[in-house]
Formats: C-alpha cells, structure tokens, sequence
DNA sequence: CGCCTCTTTGAGCTCAATCAAGGTGTGTGG
DNA sequence: CCACACACCTTGATTGAGCTCAAAGAGGCG
C-alpha cells in the first residue's frame, strides 16, 4: 500500500522496501468501539494505523478506563514492546469510528525492522513524542480544567499536519473526560460554554475549533 | 567504572567493551540541587546515573516546577534523544543529595552507541518503564491524594532491586507535592496522619514505609 | 545572627465531583 | 413497527477534597 509512503516515519523508504518491511502484513478494519489488543495479552503483533483513529485506555482504580493515548493515522502501536522476550499489551485498543489497522506480525519486526536502524530511531522519535506529551500533561496537572481540555484539542489539531480545524476523529465528552481524569459534567459545561461564546463548534462528535486564539487564551487564562 | 557492570542496562557486556562505549566519559560529581542539564540547551552529552539521585522537571504554566520523574542510579538520561538531528534538552535535571553522574559526549553515541541494537533496545525497555509509569499515574487521577502518594513512594520502592523499605533519596514533601501536581501542605497533612499511624517514619528527609501493606492498602481504600 | 528551606497546623474557600433528572438519537429484538 | 435498552448530551443543586492564605517553629549555612 502506497498511503505508507507518506508517514513520516518511513522518510526516505521506498515502496520496495516498505513491501518488504510490511511481510504477512494484514489490513484490519475495525468498527467504531471495536477491540483491536486486548491489554494483558499476548503481543505477538504491532502495526500501524492507516486511518480513522484508536484509542489507548487502562483501566482505574475504580475499574473505569482512561485513555492514556489517542492513536492517529501514522501511529505505530505496540512496536515499542516486540523487542521484549515474551511481550504483554501494556494497554486495550478500541477503534474510534470505522478505522484500518495495518498488522504485523512479531517475528516480521524482529528479522526485519529490528536491524533497520534508522526506522528504530523513527520510532524511538514517535515514543518520545509521547512521553513528551504525557509529561505535558503532568505539568497542566494543577491548571484549571478548561485548560487541561484547550491543551488536549490543540494537542490533537497539532499531530495533523494540515492545520485543519476540525478534529479528524470523532471525539465524545466523555473520551475528553475518561483522557483528562474529569467528569463528563464538568467537561460538557465549560464546553458548552465555549459554544455559546462560539470558540468551538460540534456537530456529530466532529468538533471543530472556530477561535484558536481564544482556546489558546484559555490555557493561560488566571481571569475567567 | 566496573560499577557500570552491575546496571541492568549493561547486562551481557563485559568490561572492554564498557570502556569502549565510555570513551571520552567524564564523572560529573553533584552536589544537593545543583543543575545537571537545563530544559532548552542544546543537548551534546547524555549519561547515566551512578549513585545519588536526580530529578527531571519543566516548568507548569504558573512557573513552578514539575518533577516528570526521578532518575536514579542506572538509569540512562537523554540518551533517546540524541539520535535526533539537533537534539534539544526537554526537561532540566537537579540533583537530589550528592550524586555522579556518568557523562558521555553525544559523538560517542552516535559512533559507538547507535550501532548497537541490543543496548538500544535496553534503552527503550527504559524508556517503556517510564511511559508505563507516566501512564499509571494518570490513570490514577481520580483517585483521592492519599493514593497517588502511595502509589509514588512504592514506585520509587521498586526501582530498587533489594526489598529495602527506605527510599534511598532524600525526598521532601515539597518535592512529593511537585510530583503529584498536589500543595506542600495537603502531603504534609496526609503523611503526618500516616507517621502518626505507624504507617512511615520519616529522618532527614529519608521516609522509610514500615508497613507496606498499609500503604498499599491506602491505595485502593475507598473508605477513612 | 539573619536568611533560607523545610515542616507543621489552622481556617476558609473554591473548583469540580457527585447526585439527580430529563432529553435525544441509535440499534435491537419481539 | 414499536418498545426498550443504551450511549451520549445537558442542566441544576449540593457537597467535599484539597487549595490558598496565614502564621510559626526547626534546623542549616554563610
């Protein structure tokens, strides 16, 4: 599949190579809410999302999950683990509205792209970027809410390079608030006020962001 | 340093080949809250922790620091950013109590480092530790402050290989209430209770957990 | 000896959680 | 086709965990 060529992480392969890289390679498509790994199991797969979006969740104390990491076209899942002796899925996966999964088997990645240098140090760039969000969010940990939600949206508008302003997934407030440790109410109240104030609009779990600048205001923003 | 030997991160090499991958290193030695890297600066060197303890921190919006993890010995810092193409330091680094530091020249890495893909693969078994970590606080959000303070101090517990029960850095409420996203004065008030308890003890700055399972226990507590 | 860091305790307040109730749209089985 | 369950959104009222502010004691250090 030729849509490869334009993730960033495969910079400077070419189609022969990635066919290569790709052996015994299966294209999934998965339903909106359906499972793709099951945390706890066995990882003898990684892969890579072609489109739509997943989401990546734990599950809470109180046996609730929370979603650790939103999983974008481009995103390489679970490869950061094959090179472990008997690797587990460190979380769940679910689809986020009709999506496919590029899926590679774990012996593929350890005689292939365990020995292409640059593509692991590509990878190593895409979990860094991850802990630098995670770590983002840690530092947002005693910042008022809307800020938390302004972070997350703009965090999600950044990962596509086309400076669309309308999220490419479908996004419910209580995703917002199971990925920011909130409740749904509170997230829909100072969303809904974003509405009326028109920064934002929603339409179908699309949400569109109409004033960055105004978002932007609200993560800073002692005042009101 | 045969010390190195003893780091899992080394596991499998012998002493020649230490030297060879610790050309040009220098032994940095710290002192109580002096500054290793700074969040920013062009990142030339990386290195591993020998003894002691250092914390890695970015500023909140509010200017304060947040400490995003603490690195204790063994551990490899800013090692998965130096195959990046001008590499920049993400977090700044203090050390905690006098402490050494092994600094390598970001040369070496590239020459020596890169090439081997066993050690690289030990490094991101680091990097996945951290992300878990990152990950299992977050889903912790939730939870009332008393957990996320147990839940730190058994983390920092297991970092270390013998069962001790005496956090081997000098760890300040401060420092715990940075961590968590929390204030100074509700950690304090939370840990007198358990000191008071019997729970803990506490001696310049050194907590020791005198009743593990107590702690634990605070963890998934929904009640007092 | 004054300054600084760390710890402690008390009082009051606030942000967001919880509880409660109602509305809408969608899928599903009788 | 209707009824029912279920997921999602919304709004209001109440409450409480933890924050802020304030004040003070205990080292440690130049």
């Amino acid at each position: 599949m030729s849509e490869l060529l334009n993730f960033k992480v495969f910079e400077g392969y070419c189609a022969d190579q990635l066919l290569d890289l790709c052996t015994s390679g299966e294209i999934i498509v998965s339903k909106h809410k359906q499972l793709l790994y099951q945390m706890g199991q066995k990882a003898d797969s990684f892969g890579i999302v072609l489109s739509g979006a997943y989401k990546l969740s734990r599950p809470n104390p109180n046996g609730e999950d929370t979603i650790v990491h939103f999983s974008t076209p481009g995103d390489i899942i679970a490869a950061f683990i094959m090179a472990q002796p008997s690797p587990i899925y460190p979380v769940s996966s679910y689809a986020m509205g009709p999506s496919r999964f590029l899926k590679i088997p774990r012996e593929v990645f350890l005689q292939k792209w365990k020995s292409q240098t640059d593509l692991i140090f590509k990878i190593q760039g895409l979990l860094s970027t991850r802990i630098g969000s995670l770590q983002t969010q840690k530092t947002l940990l005693k910042a008022p809410l809307s800020a938390k939600i302004a972070f997350l949206l703009i965090d999600i508008l950044n990962k596509y390079e086309g400076d669309e302003s309308t999220l490419p997934l479908p996004l419910t407030r209580k995703e917002i608030a199971d990925s920011l440790g909130a409740s749904v109410e509170s997230v829909i109240r100072i969303m809904s006020d974003w509405s009326k104030k028109g920064i934002i609009e929603t339409q179908d779990q699309q949400i569109k962001v109409l004033k960055l600048d105004k978002i932007i205001e609200e993560m800073s923003a002692t005042s009101s």
